[in-house]
DNA sequence: TATTATATTTTGAGCAGTCAAAACACTGCG
DNA sequence: CGCAGTGTTTTGACTGCTCAAAATATAATA
């Protein structure tokens, strides 16, 4: 049974993993994700790579094995199940959602995860847009493609919200950047770094910065 | 803040304390109930006294001081909300309650109960009777009496079962002993050691021991 | 009172996770 | 090539919690 600092670390590693793309997980990334000094990451890394959770490539990095992958996939499903618990029937903000399913999630059990699952009536989403493991393991690929890769002129709306920080996602909220909502692309700039878009429902216009874009997925419609 | 090893000793010095009635808890029986050896509990013990949560007298015992009291009524709090929904809503049996809620009352925030709490409809007992207490740490005292204090012939009605002993609430639930059902009581034999009732919507009769039948507590009437 | 049983405390050790700081290994640049 | 800067690993130490086993105190019984 893994400690819930291992699954805390195997979680991390899955989404730095993510949002790197590709590549082996470096040492000072995964330190500075999980807020330890370097030399803990180190340490907890071989012991991880002793475990068979991970393969560790030492100076290089650290990659999820096939064991690490379903451990990392078995939190996804539970902190987005939880959160959409939080949000969906205790009222939480959105502000407030991301360190209290945080620390759910290392506590719960697979039965309450399942149970959960029924009475929410099976998601397939969390209220970020960010697909639910089903207790089989099975997610759905990511859909939808960056907001900065939209050309202006097509119209979008938001499927997903890839972050878990809770400025992002509240500043995101304030601006009706939410998975649902119709928006038009009105300039994309590389030079400039931004991309401005128009809430079609409410005539606002936003700009945010290039590479927080890339962290909007967007289905193009029209 | 407290580690949730603190809150668990503290609240099992609560409760174990209810059970003995009065005077304070012996090593023995807090290490049993803990699952530790005496040495660890000893320890342990000696921790908590020097940050005020309990007072210990060598070679005798352990008792909460105030502080210690309110952090036992939080716990109390936790868990009995927990298992009201583990119950109500998630679905659980009462089988399988008792150990995921004392995972999860350390894992939650105050603003998580306090929002299940409104979300339940602020309940005063939880699914065994066992009063919860308000946010503020005010409890409603015991009420009932013990059901082995009953004289046969008296008709009366189950409010509370204490204990939290898996298989005692199995078999109280399987013999229809559960908060608000009727009972009439057949017999009442000390030397026996027994207690006999009746489900009066059932006719079922049931005996059970004298020693648990004090831990089922009864309101009687008529 | 002396002896035995039982409860309790002490001691020494270990595990998981962490840090600070020193040692080390790779860039890449002059 | 040699050296600086950055990232990485090693080392030694500490905290919280635990155990096993030895030492000690208390109570019970003969």
């Amino acid at each position: 049974m893994p400690t819930s600092t291992v699954e805390q670390y195997i979680k991390i590693i899955y989404t730095q993993r993510e949002h790197l793309g590709e590549g082996v997980v470096p040492m000072k990334r995964l330190s500075e994700a999980m807020g330890v000094t370097p030399g803990t990451a180190t340490t907890m890394v071989k012991h991880l790579d002793e475990v068979e959770l991970v393969r560790y490539q030492p100076r290089q990095g650290v990659l999820l094995t096939e064991k690490g992958e379903n451990l990392a996939l078995r939190m996804l499903r539970r902190h987005r199940l939880i959160e959409t618990f939080l949000e969906q029937v205790l009222g939480y903000d959105w502000s407030e959602v991301h360190a209290d399913a945080e620390r759910l999630e290392h506590a719960v059990s697979d039965r309450f995860i399942d149970k959960l699952e029924d009475y929410l009536g099976y998601p397939e989403v969390d209220p970020h847009g960010d697909p639910i493991p089903t207790a089989s393991g099975a997610i759905e690929p990511a859909i939808g493609i960056p907001l900065n890769t939209c050309a202006p002129g097509r119209r979008v709306q938001i499927a997903r919200l890839i972050d878990d920080d809770t400025d992002f996602l509240v500043y995101m909220k304030n601006s009706m950047i939410v998975p649902g909502q119709d928006f038009g692309v009105r300039e994309n700039s590389a030079v400039a770094g931004t991309v401005t878009i128009e809430h079609l429902a409410t005539r606002r216009v936003v700009t945010v910065g290039f590479e927080p874009a890339g962290r909007i997925l967007v289905s193009e419609h029209g």
